[in-house]
DNA sequence: TCATCATACATGCAATTGCATCTACCTAGC
DNA sequence: GCTAGGTAGATGCAATTGCATGTATGATGA
């Protein structure tokens, strides 16, 4: 069995990752690819085009972002206007909208995509191992496995 | 010798890593103690409250955080106007600041501190083990020793 | 069936943010 | 010493954000 984790343990753990996340976005932002498109409008574009069936309840979407709700109601509504993303009320709750990705949105996330990535690569890449970064995900994503199962609300 | 990471490992650990940090943020930012000071701001006394000599100087501060120059300029003139911290120009650089926690502000910080620290350990503990969490701790220290290397800009 | 309460998103409005730019000070090179 | 270029913060202003609240739809129970 193993064993129980101490407070100061989690806590210098959650520390450490936060603080490897803001250093890493930093010098991510200052990337001239951002010029065009604010983080957080990526941010969307991203998690659209990570849907299987290509339509994101609004709700669900804002569950991955850390921007509230009006704010992101309007995100969405200036996406739209830019092209970028559709909307349409979801048919199984008249109160709900769904939102997908144009071919110009989906477009642009992948061109913005593969820049992220590649400068993503050339600055993590020197930091750790094949086999270290494999066990980094392997504990983040278990950390959010048991998120899950005990929602936000 | 370690193996080379591939673009795929980086990348697929950083959103992991990623995704984690705005899982655990969402929880954290519905506390009822974020009701007082928002994140941003107890993050800055947080930053402030970690400084050995107790002074830092305002660009310094800056690079740990993810809010332009501007924006902190402008936090820093609200959380003075508080009460929660004190400026004075730096000696040794005439167009520096150097900011510190006022008294009330470090008591504020403790006390947000406290309940931050019990509910982020409530939350995590049952994720990982003791032994898990050093692991991640070691992995994401590493990273930001190696990205400190290279700075920002 | 129909009140009552909850949920999903939109909107008014004040506060915060970022971009571009400004000022003051520091540093180099002559 | 002085000028050119760089750095640290501050400020004007438009855009974005969050909070409180509104509107419409869905769910529940007497």
């Amino acid at each position: 069995m193993a064993e129980q984790p101490q407070v100061r343990t989690t806590s210098q753990a959650w520390e450490s990752l936060f603080r490897t996340q803001v250093a890493v976005m930093r010098r991510m932002q200052q990337l001239p690819e951002f010029r065009k498109l604010a983080m957080r409008e990526y941010d969307v574009l991203f998690n659209l085009s990570n849907c299987p069936t290509g339509w994101t309840r609004l709700n669900e979407l804002n569950e991955a972002l850390l921007i509230s709700q009006p704010s992101l109601s309007r995100m969405v509504e200036r996406l739209e206007a830019k092209g970028l993303v559709q909307r349409r009320t979801a048919e199984s709750d008249q109160r709900g909208i769904e939102i997908s990705l144009t071919d110009k949105g989906a477009e642009l996330q992948r061109e913005i995509g593969r820049v992220h990535v590649r400068h993503l690569h050339e600055m993590l890449a020197p930091l750790l191992s094949e086999a270290e970064f494999q066990q980094l995900q392997e504990l983040t994503d278990r950390m959010r496995a048991g998120l899950k199962e005990r929602p936000a609300r």
